[in-house]
DNA sequence: TATTAGATGGTT
DNA sequence: ACCATCTAATAG
């Protein structure tokens, strides 16, 4: 099996993101060594999941076959990337938190200048899709059959369980409790975990 | 280094 | 009104 994550079910949805880690995802000419990701069940237990509330046109594709690409728009601007998981009817999917550039790197410095250095150019999901100079046309395509924008390859060597450390989700303010995100432990490209903070009022009453 | 506000637009 | 975010600016 090339990619060993895509048969397992969405109760495994857990063990499907962990399996990512030290993955490669290739798009337009940038390939990204991946260090964090995050488990979203699709079980309708779940209420930080986009499915939780049911089917929107936002959601469906998470809905369908494992192996395609559900691409949200978030705060207007950005846009951030989930491999969908588990079996077809059932919402569960990962999403690609960061990772590490290892090829392509002045295509991505050109598409990050914001980033002061090269671990922060996909050291978040939004940075992660835009040094892969992915945006919503890239909703619902396959990562496993060669005819998407972007391709995934595992590592040479598989990540021990040992270099492996899990914690709560990031940004997401229901069911933070669980962990499910999961990163390669001392990576310098993990993003900074911040705690969910309300946004105050634009005005006060 | 840590904290905060503003940008910006689809979804519910 | 709410966001699975990021950056620049500020304070210490």
């Amino acid at each position: 099996m090339t990619h060993p994550w895509l048969t397992l079910p969405a109760a495994r949805v857990d063990v499907a993101a962990r399996t990512m880690l030290g993955w490669r995802l290739t798009a337009n000419g940038v390939t990204v060594r991946l260090t964090e990701v995050e488990a979203y069940s699709g079980l309708g237990t779940d209420p930080a999941s986009h499915a939780h509330r049911g089917v929107t046109n936002r959601n469906a594709v998470m809905f369908g076959p494992a192996g395609r690409l559900y691409v949200y728009q978030i705060y207007g601007m950005y846009r951030c990337l989930n491999i969908v998981c588990g079996e077809e009817g059932v919402a569960a999917a990962v999403l690609l938190r960061a990772g590490e550039v290892v090829d392509g790197l002045e295509l991505a410095r050109e598409r990050r200048p914001a980033a002061g250095r090269d671990r922060d150019l996909a050291s978040g999901p939004a940075k992660l899709t835009q040094v892969l100079a992915l945006d919503s046309s890239a909703y619902g395509t396959s990562v496993v059959d060669g005819t998407g924008p972007m391709t995934m390859s595992p590592p040479r060597e598989p990540v021990p369980d040992e270099l492996i450390e899990a914690g709560p989700r990031v940004g997401v303010t229901a069911a933070h409790d669980v962990a499910w995100r999961f990163w390669l432990k001392g990576d310098p490209t993990v993003s900074v975990y911040r705690r969910h903070t309300p946004r105050r009022r634009t005005r006060p009453a």
